[in-house]
This record gives C-alpha cells, sequence and structure tokens, in this order.
DNA sequence: TAAAAAATTTAAGTAAGCTTAAATTTAAAT
DNA sequence: ATTTAAATTTAAGCTTACTTAAATTTTTTA
C-alpha cells in the first residue's frame, strides 16, 4: 500500500493549480497515482486543517497557510534536487525520485544549509525556481515549448518537465541538458514530429516528447 | 501518533542485542518509545516475514535475513551522520535525530555515493563502526567506560552513546569529542562522581555522564 | 436539451502501527 | 516455596491513508 502523504497533496497542488489557483480532484489523483476517492478523503482532512479551501464538486485551492506550506515543500524538493545533482554528483535526470523521498526527511534548517552549500541557487536542475527561506520565487525565464518552434529556429533549453524518469533519462541520452541549443530543422504535419539538431547531432522526436521540453528561442 | 517503521526496529535490534544475540521487548519498546504490546504486534509481523525469531515469552533474535537488513539500516544511519558532520557541516552532537529520518528515505545507491564522497569511513561521528557495502563491520577499539578510570589516568576519547542529543550536546559544550584526551583527577566514592581535565579545565562530571563516554587509557 | 460520459463523492472495508486495560507468564524477593 | 513484582501477551479499539463499488453531480455530445 502507499502511503502519500499531506506534503505530497500539498505540493502537487502547489505545483498543478491554474491561473485562478484551482486544481481538480481528478488531476491530483493523476499526478500522486491513488483515486478520485482517496483524494476527496484527503482535502477533507486538508480543508478542515486551514490548508485548502473546499466545496464539493469545486475546485480546490489552497489557503494563506496552505500556500506557505506547499511552497516550502517546493522548496525542500528543489533543493534537494539541486544539491544532489552538484555535490552529491547524481546525474539531473536522477535526482527527482531521491528528492521525493528526502523532501519529507529533513528540518528546515538542514535545507538551509543545503541551500547555503550551493550557493543559493535559484533553479533547480530541471530549470525550475527554487523558492527562496523567505518563501520569494524566482521569476521564471520567459519560454515556450519545444514543440511550438517554427523551421529554421535555434533555441536554448531554458525548462524540462520532470514528471517522469524514463522520460528525462531518454532526453538526456540524447543530449538535451538546461542551456543547451537546440536547433529545429522539419516538422511534420500528419504527427508532429520533429528533427532536431543537437551538438551537430540530429534527432527525430515525438509531439509528446516536444510538449515538455521547453526553450527560449534565439535570435 | 507516531509512526515507528519496521526498519527502525530492525536497526534497534542490531544495536541493542546482547552477546548471544537476543533482545527482551521491554528493551525494544523502551528505545523506540513505544508500549510493550506494540513491540509484540511487531514482532509477530517481523517474524512472519522472515526477519526474526520468536517464541513467546522467550528472547527475540535477528534471522540471517534479518541481520543483512539490520546491518544495511545501521551503515545508512551512519553514513548519514558522518557526512552530514563532514559534508554539511552539522555539529557531530546535532546529527543524530536528522540521520534518523533520512536514513529510511534513501536508496542504497545514493548511500553508496555519499559513503564515496566522504572517503569510505570506517567510524561514524560517535565513534560507531560503519558497516561496509558488502556489510563487513569494522573492528571496534578496545574501550572501557570513562566512569572505569582510576585518578590519575590519562585517555582519549573513542566513542560516546547517541542515545540522546542533550547528553550529547552537553558533553560537547565542556570539550569532549573525539580524540580529545581526559585526564581523571579525583573520584567521589559517595555518588561515583569524577573531576576531570580536558584542554587544561576541569569539569565535574556524574557517574551517569562518565558511563556514556568511552575511552582508551594512554600509558 | 436530453442522453451519455466523465468526474466527484459517499459508503463500506482493509492494513499498518499504534494505544490502554486485562490476562498470563516469568523473574525476584522474602 | 510462596508471594509479589515485573515483563509479556492478548483483546479491543483508534487513526491514517488507502481501496472498490455504488450513488450523485457536472460536463460533454449529439
Amino acid at each position: 500500500m502507499k502511503n502519500i502523504s499531506k506534503e505530497d497533496y500539498l505540493r502537487i497542488i502547489f505545483k498543478h493549480k491554474n491561473s485562478d489557483g484551482e486544481i481538480k480532484p481528478n488531476l491530483i489523483a493523476e499526478k500522486l497515482s491513488v483515486s478520485n476517492a482517496a483524494v476527496t478523503d484527503m482535502i477533507k482532512k486538508l480543508s478542515h486543517e486551514g490548508y485548502t479551501n473546499y466545496q464539493k464538486y469545486k475546485g480546490i485551492s489552497l489557503t494563506n497557510s496552505g500556500e506557505t506550506y506547499a511552497r516550502n515543500m517546493v522548496r525542500r524538493h528543489r533543493i534537494w534536487e539541486i544539491f544532489l545533482n552538484q555535490v552529491v554528483g547524481i546525474p539531473w535526470d536522477k535526482v527527482h525520485d531521491e528528492a521525493n523521498r528526502l523532501e519529507h526527511s529533513s528540518s528546515d534548517e538542514l535545507i538551509n544549509r543545503l541551500d547555503e552549500l550551493v550557493g543559493f541557487p535559484r533553479y533547480d536542475p530541471h530549470g525550475d525556481p527554487i523558492p527562496s527561506k523567505e518563501g520569494k520565487m524566482p521569476k521564471q525565464k520567459k519560454y515556450i515549448a519545444l514543440s511550438k518552434l517554427k523551421e529554421g529556429d535555434s533555441s536554448v533549453v531554458v525548462r524540462v518537465n520532470d514528471f517522469d524518469e524514463k522520460f528525462l533519462s531518454y532526453i538526456a541520452g540524447i543530449g538535451i541538458k538546461l542551456n543547451e541549443t537546440i536547433k529545429l530543422l522539419e516538422k511534420r504535419d500528419f504527427d508532429k514530429s520533429m528533427l532536431i539538431t543537437i551538438k551537430g547531432k540530429q534527432w527525430n522526436i515525438s509531439e509528446k516528447l516536444a510538449e515538455n521540453v521547453f526553450v527560449e528561442v534565439k535570435k
């Protein structure tokens, strides 16, 4: 049996809420791999404890207190990621799962110390912003999905989605990483697959892949 | 509500079993701060899963499989301690509780990598031996409790008990640490308290304290 | 806009890891 | 060798975080 904790729910809500600050139970269930019923249950508890706003059949949102807690979980997660990558030397595509466990098992003092050790970075190894100790979010650079590039465009990788380690391993394998240059050679209309160049090598990538890599277009 | 896990039980059994490899439920309950009933319950489960040997009202012991698992938990715990101390810079008297949580949340690969980073040390910051990846236990140096010293003896600290952070903070405060020299000036018969010298300073310590610090007598 | 599909909630039930209280067994003390 | 005390086990019950199945509500589609 799984044992996803309240902290996981809060972090996932924070990460996937829409521009109105709301999220549907369905999405939480999917992200945490639990049933919808489990989500309903947990959201009731979180609301009771003042971390979420909830009305039956309506969207879920974080209260101020929930937002603060969740942001801190995001901080813990991303600081572990960058620490594991930079100090411990774990490849950037392998840090997510480890961080997922460690984030629940460390004191704020430890997190702050790790933050200091890596020099208070503003982004984690996937390009996601790291909230400061005071809860301030660094501005995310402007980016578009790789799938939105036009033929002939050159771009620089700014962020990648970290939802799946298999995906990360694959893109790491073809040389995609932060700050790497990607050029779009061809795009096929029938399946939206693309031919790209990375470090002089050409690769065919699917639309799905391209939707999860984010770039800044070079002028 | 607490949630001590099977891994905690195994580590505690390993650490506190007597020379016959046995431990009483009572001691486990005390070390984990749970009721005796909880221990009975858990030992039944562990025995069912093949980690412990158990017969009602008799001592508890680890099976081979339990021993291996437990030794690995000890390894995880002690490697986290030494890593937190040496790389992260947390004082040696403050690493125990943090390690207590982290030990359950890290993969063996991570632990092995941390081990490598700190140079495969053989002892943790309290002087306890760290099992190798292959499960080999470094020999513990010969030592006696500080309380067993004779007046006039000079000694070097080899190990301290890490059962209580308050205790560790206190002894750290008076300058006790691994490899530090301690000289016994006086011992009072009526309460077994002692007057000692550390780095030229004199301190009065209780018998209880002296029983939890272990030293090698200097010739 | 009515029917079908999807999402959400409720209900009932499970497993883990505890608790206290009572019953039983073992160990200690007279 | 009894009696008393301590340790251990059993019993009953609690909370957390799940599950599946059924009921309800919302959304989509024809």
